[in-house]
DNA sequence: TCCTTCTATGCAACTCGTTGCATAGACAAG
DNA sequence: CTTGTCTATGCAACGAGTTGCATAGAAGGA
């Protein structure tokens, strides 16, 4: 399980609410690993009773009450164990190619939609990473000084943009192929 | 929930016993959705008990017996629906980003053999698909008579293809970042 | 005033997925 | 003749993840 170390790393980037950790998951760390609020909530309270990290009421004016939750030393152990751990390649869960498969038993061209619909989502979310690049990685580094975090969490977002460009290539790749099984359309 | 469907699609490529399909999730469509064997025929026995795929007694002589199933018109009928329904974009688990980012909190060196590792297991798994690509898809097409199904398991390896060369780029762009924050290594 | 939205937290029930274990026939190697 | 491997199926327990629902304060608009 992971999702302990997901928020450990995010804690760490920087403490916040269980609330607030739910939003990062849907932006920043969420591009990697998902998580919804009631499973955030469940997670934190157990990391809370293990001691892995401190809990902080912040009484909030305009709006309700918070609970802070930061990395206690405990939580910096068991990141620093997991990190040194191996993991095993991913486990994948590829819905469309299962789609795409399953459409020859089916309607190829009833499929289109569907894969243009994919390759919109993705030219947003390439579009979103380019504009998170351009406004967090784009100053110049002291090339003597690395700033170690913020050098990491440009080389995922590397990974990111990788990854939609691939998948963009791909989906067109689709896109021909499914027009060629139906050329009436 | 898309094993059921995955399912589908493997019987009606082919029928076959629950190990046999434990199999396949091994190779072929398991490079797109895993499962376990347990999984496997747990969800069998419903489909079954629901209608969808029929089983037949196979007595074999060297070999225990098996159960083969293959897909009922009701499972027919499922995964067509199911085909035109749309599906929300993958939600993603990427466990070495957790890992790198949260190596700005540790020693970032240490995750050097980790990639490492990783990057020898993707480009196994990329030689891996380039050979079923040789072994499956370098026959001449009739351009005229376009096997479907053939067509569209091809875009998908050509998917995965793409996938594991991306990934072996970026787990280098990975490598390189490490090692530059480490100098010393 | 009522309705909606945003922040903020949580319970309960359920399904999905993993892990460990068990059984059993047939064959091959030592 | 015992051990290990491959085919073949399955149970039980647990942990992870999803879905639906509930509460509550404050702000802003109709």
């Amino acid at each position: 399980m992971a999702l302990e170390h997901a928020i450990l790393v995010s804690l760490l980037e920087k403490p916040g609410s269980g609330y607030e950790l739910s939003r990062r998951f849907e932006r920043s760390i969420g591009y990697f690993w998902t998580a919804t609020h009631q499973q955030i909530y469940r997670v934190l309270k157990r990391m809370e009773s293990d001691g892995w990290i401190d809990v902080r009421d912040v009484p909030q004016q305009a709006r309700p009450d918070k609970k802070e939750y930061s990395v206690a030393a405990l939580g910096r152990t068991v990141l620093s164990q997991w990190l040194h751990e191996p993991i095993e390649p991913e486990s994948v869960r590829h819905e469309l190619a299962v789609k795409i498969r399953g459409a020859a038993f089916d309607d190829p061209a009833a499929l289109i939609r569907e894969v243009e619909r994919h390759r919109q989502a993705h030219t947003e979310r390439l579009a979103h990473y380019l504009a998170g690049e351009r406004r967090d990685f784009t100053g110049h580094e002291a090339p003597e000084a690395p700033d170690a975090g913020r050098e990491l969490q440009h080389v995922v977002l590397r990974g990111g943009i990788a990854y939609e460009r691939m998948t963009l290539d791909w989906l067109d790749d689709v896109l021909a192929t499914l027009h060629r099984l139906a050329p009436q359309h």
